[in-house]
DNA sequence: TATTGTTATACTCTATAACTATA
DNA sequence: TATAGTTATAGAGTATAACAATA
């Protein structure tokens, strides 16, 4: 009973130098709320990362793709690939511009908005989860380090 | 010439309520960090996670693949596949144990040793990149609050 | 020529399911 | 029956290259 199974629970695992590392902490840490969010919104057919296109698309409608592809920092055939699904489930609209006709200007619609709404609610529950483990003012400060750090390496 | 065009630099593209979220944060900074690694050590043909899992393994010797699985909280066959193409590379040696021959013992090859010191060289060049932009203690505090955050969601 | 956008292709990472071998 | 491990398969997510349409 006592015996040293090679599955049990970590009894004397060595992480060796991992967890004075922000890269590594950085990545155990997006995986776990990763997993959490595709858990709560899972069902409402959005992943993380349409949900962060979906809300730039609503706070700034009439962008398209190539600048959105810029801003979130994927390919334009990555993004393409994005848009083709969201437009296919009907939460965007792309409405070709008068002006210059090689561009789309892109929008939410109305099932878009509604989706978002839902989806949003959910990551600010998942964000203020977070809260309860973060003293006064750490918020700020977090988020302050974290854009601090990637803005070393953001060419 | 002060035409707006919709491909310049984001004159006034809003983010919406992203730049607030932890969730968003961080994973735009485990982006950038992983750009930053993959260009660094992508010519040594090992990958950040691969870096982990020969870290984890030269710490402790021995480990068989299913106690390294829930460590990393991958699945077993997920991590198979990595183990394979880290034996293929000569990097490490699995070894079948005398005692319950179900286990396969796990170890780091001379040649899996020496690869990762040169990896861990330019890992923790990146980690003093880092220090550039933090204040004192502030790495300590970030890596705190980052392990508060991963407990929330790690059932 | 340059830019927007799409498609074809491929690679990485991951999980699930089905399997073998061992206990 | 249960556990360690492998293989087959599939689905995200990503990039590069080649292409069409427009400027």
């Amino acid at each position: 009973m006592t015996k040293v199974k090679p599955n049990a629970a970590p009894p004397g695992v060595d992480f060796g130098r991992l967890p004075g590392y922000i890269g590594y902490q950085v990545r155990q840490t997006q995986s776990a709320i990763f997993r959490d969010i595709a858990r709560s919104i899972g069902g409402l057919g959005v992943t993380p990362g349409e949900f962060s296109l979906l809300t730039m698309l609503e706070a700034n409608p009439g962008l398209n793709s190539v600048t959105l592809a810029r801003l979130y920092r994927l390919d334009k055939a990555t993004l393409s690939l994005s848009l083709k699904r969201l437009a296919g489930r009907g939460l965007i609209r792309t409405e070709r511009s008068a002006e210059d006709r090689r561009y789309y200007a892109l929008r939410l619609t109305t099932a878009g908005r509604k989706t978002l709404a839902r989806v949003t609610r959910h990551i600010e529950e998942q964000e203020r989860a977070m809260d309860a483990v973060l003293g006064p003012g750490e918020r700020e400060q977090i988020l302050d380090a974290l854009r601090r750090i990637a803005g070393v390496f953001d060419r």
